[in-house]
DNA sequence: TCCCTTATTGTCAGATCGAATATAATCGGA
DNA sequence: TCCGATTATATTCGATCTGACAATAAGGGA
């Protein structure tokens, strides 16, 4: 649909000449228990992706066949996150351009149909100084807070330099500012700024710290998967997508270590039960967990019925600031 | 990037014949005074779009130039909207896949350098229903209920029959439902699926409500106007967006009308302004405005700080429920 | 039975939000 | 010049929401 107000015909001519390799790309995200993972392929550096071609009904059926294809995963909800364009990748023989259209997926690990290659990481194994359940990670955040106040004062003039040390401090909540969850792509985008993150340093340029770093993707993987968390924890706040990641039935606690493995932080339980009961999110099944030690635990369901009834209105999960 | 972690070798022959041409298409978008206003071209039925090609160093760049080129208009502030694969194009010699690109920009009219073909055309002549600034409008949305009402009606059975019922409801606030005015593109959409827009009615199908329905647009532009419009209206609750649509200083009062003018709705004057306040959103110039009766206003300027200091966390500008 | 663990319910103060009211400043006309 | 119309600005009040903490209930094991 391309609509000129003016200019030459020539262009009629360019369109031809340009155009573009579609690739598709997922980050799927499962929860077990209290680890949020993400499904990879290769030596767990690589995210499920393939052409979109002409065979596909859809970008999203594409998708799914791919992921299906490479993982054995079926997946249930999808949503689009970003479109990158790559920098001109080197056609052998001609120029062209790569785009990338980016999805987040969720679903459950049992859905698996055991299949081969592939296999479930945890975020935080790639992004080690997100994960603030058991409060800020101190030798991680340490470091990095140590090399990002040294990137910072690599800067040209003061101006620069004081617009890092902000920047750093903002992402990552330094000098008792609150941490935001949801600032991971920010936090990726830095240190991949101050060359702190592997993708960064071309080789073993300026060799990043080992573990604190996290661990590396293939080409810019681990940004997409940045983008992923990042949406993810926004979502969880006001729609329930949290459901997609629980069995049929679950205990509050359960719903709320799932919330808190996706959001990287504790929440307060009396609150979270209170909200998520007087919105209607959830209704018991009258059976109670087996559980482990403490009394048993009524179980839950997800009351499908909102998804009509509110219709991606408010549905907010609190999450605690503490 | 196409990764395989299984699969044939004729995926790569695939690879050559599935190239897409790429669009990218943008809402821009303006307030002057009380009325939100969409960049066109055309009879008012076009948004500015153009292929993506190999000239432009990226998709921003390259929206820019043919907006820029189109509408002789700069853009400010653009952000991406969705990506969308458009059913297979009549690609004269072959097959092909044409890939939409859509993007939401914030401007203002007076940066148009009294250019060519182009056109401001408000919101809601193109969505009537949208405008809830003096009520709901009675004369749409009670035509458009009668009509979605008949088409809920002509469902097969009686469970479609009340699915489609309330999901009218909800969107457009029926049955003393609160209107959510984030819902402009499910709006948009059910009035589609009911045949009720003209886009969808092949021709003269079902000859919608002539004035109810609004202006149509070409293709699918209208919806892609509807997805920036709810984007929109989603994003000025807790980004400070608004202010790239004002001009350097202005009014409270003006803040509130343009707030106002975007979301289709009206604000409570002094929670408005406690809440631009109380955020420090903005600073005062120390001059006051030449207005039309009534005691002067003082003016203010947005405080660029803030993008620094709260970086992308919480700004949240109250929509007034009444 | 006591104790430990976890679930579930309840309370309370502070912050927030919506609505309404009160005061201030300017203009235009009587 | 005084008055009222008009708009800006400031203040108050009550309802609601939120976060933090405390209290009670129900099971298991020693």
């Amino acid at each position: 649909m391309h609509h000129q107000a003016k200019g030459t015909r020539k262009d009629r001519v360019a369109i031809k000449a340009d155009e573009a390799k579609v690739d598709l790309i997922a980050v799927v995200v499962a929860v077990n228990d209290i680890e949020p993972c993400v499904l990879t392929i290769g030596q767990a550096d690589i995210l499920p992706s393939g052409p979109f071609v002409l065979e596909h009904r859809s970008l999203q059926s594409g998708l799914r066949g791919w992921v299906e294809q490479q993982t054995g995963h079926p997946l249930g909800y999808i949503e689009q996150l970003y479109t990158f364009a790559d920098r001109d990748r080197i056609g052998a023989e001609r120029q062209q351009r790569a785009i990338s259209i980016s999805y987040l997926a969720l679903t459950r690990k049992e859905q698996a149909s055991g299949s081969s290659k592939c296999g479930w990481q945890s975020w935080y194994d790639y992004f080690p100084w997100e994960d603030h359940r058991s409060g800020a990670p101190p030798v991680v955040l340490d470091v990095l807070r140590r090399r990002l106040m040294e990137w910072a004062d690599a800067a040209g003039d003061a101006a620069k330099r004081r617009e890092r040390q902000q920047r750093a401090a903002i992402a990552f909540g330094f000098d008792d500012r609150r941490w935001n969850e949801e600032l991971t792509l920010q936090r990726y985008e830095l240190l991949y700024e101050a060359r702190l993150v592997e993708e960064a340093s071309g080789g073993q340029d300026e060799a990043p710290p080992a573990a604190v770093s996290g661990k590396a993707m293939v080409a810019d993987h681990r940004r997409i998967l940045a983008t992923g968390v990042a949406r993810l924890r926004s979502k969880i706040k006001y729609r329930p997508v949290v459901f997609e990641l629980m069995r049929p039935t679950f205990t509050l606690l359960q719903l709320q270590r799932t919330v808190e493995a996706l959001a990287g932080r504790l929440l307060n339980k009396p609150n979270f039960r209170r909200l998520v009961e007087q919105q209607e999110l959830v209704e018991e099944t009258g059976d109670t967990s087996v559980d482990t030690g403490g009394r048993p635990a009524k179980l839950y369901r997800f009351r499908h019925a909102v998804l009509d009834e509110r219709a991606i209105a408010g549905t907010k999960l609190p999450l605690a600031r503490a």
